[in-house]
DNA sequence: TAACGAAGTAACCTATTGGTAACAAGAAGT
DNA sequence: ACTTCTTGTTACCAATAGGTTACTTCGTTA
């Protein structure tokens, strides 16, 4: 295997593992809502229902489910009146926090770039 | 203005600009054909299409038009026989190079964790 | 002269996403 | 007795995403 070929075969390797990041994040809501989990560590579903901007209570119980399905959130109910659950990062989903502070950094320089001309 | 204050507005825009930031790059396939063209740095159409696996031409032909409108990629027609047409990465795209690779390096640990037990 | 290859486009259809509104449960407040 | 609050669920519907197949263009090669 000559040089090229080491490469290519390196570079199907990081497509690879993109596209296994991508199928658990992608969707327009799954970043944004770990964002929301992650910012403040402990989070109510409501409360996200207010930092998400536009979600419905429908996709929100529905996103949270695979993010719990992949290991990425954890799901503690507390014992109030009436009952209030909240939602964490597990130590896997707290890994993504250089990735969500990545993506707010390129945010805001994006909204400089593109919207605020 | 007390403490608990600041520290929530500061979330808001933190929250805003992850919106920002996903309402670009959010879909099951822009940040995987970002990736095939930052590893290679130029990348052309059919290449693309073999990297990113199970998208169809119809989809890559959509997504490379709407990066190219945020200005992510630029489109470079050459005067080949028959025509190919390379893609890259302009200054502005290049700055979604670090999260590309931490998103590679999570997708290799993910595998790690979930897929491969 | 027929087929080929690159970079798409067009037509057609299905599946997924997402919105809205109504409803549930169970205890506390009025 | 009735409403409120939180965390959802269910039903119904519209819009968008996405797949498949066929087609185009235009020079080159067999």
């Amino acid at each position: 295997m000559d040089c090229k070929e080491i490469r290519a075969d390196a570079h199907k390797k990081e497509m690879m593992a993109v596209q296994d990041a991508m199928d658990v994040l992608s969707g327009k809501w799954k970043i944004s809502i770990i964002s929301s989990i992650c910012f403040y560590n402990k989070r109510r579903f409501s409360d996200i229902l207010n930092d998400v901007k536009g979600i419905s209570n429908k996709m929100l119980s529905k996103e949270l489910k695979e993010l719990e399905i992949n290991k990425l959130i954890k799901r503690i109910v507390l014992d109030t009146q009436p009952v209030t659950v909240q939602y964490q990062l597990t130590e896997h989903g707290k890994t993504l926090q250089i990735i969500i502070n990545n993506l707010t950094d390129w945010g805001k320089a994006h909204r400089k770039k593109i919207i605020g001309q």
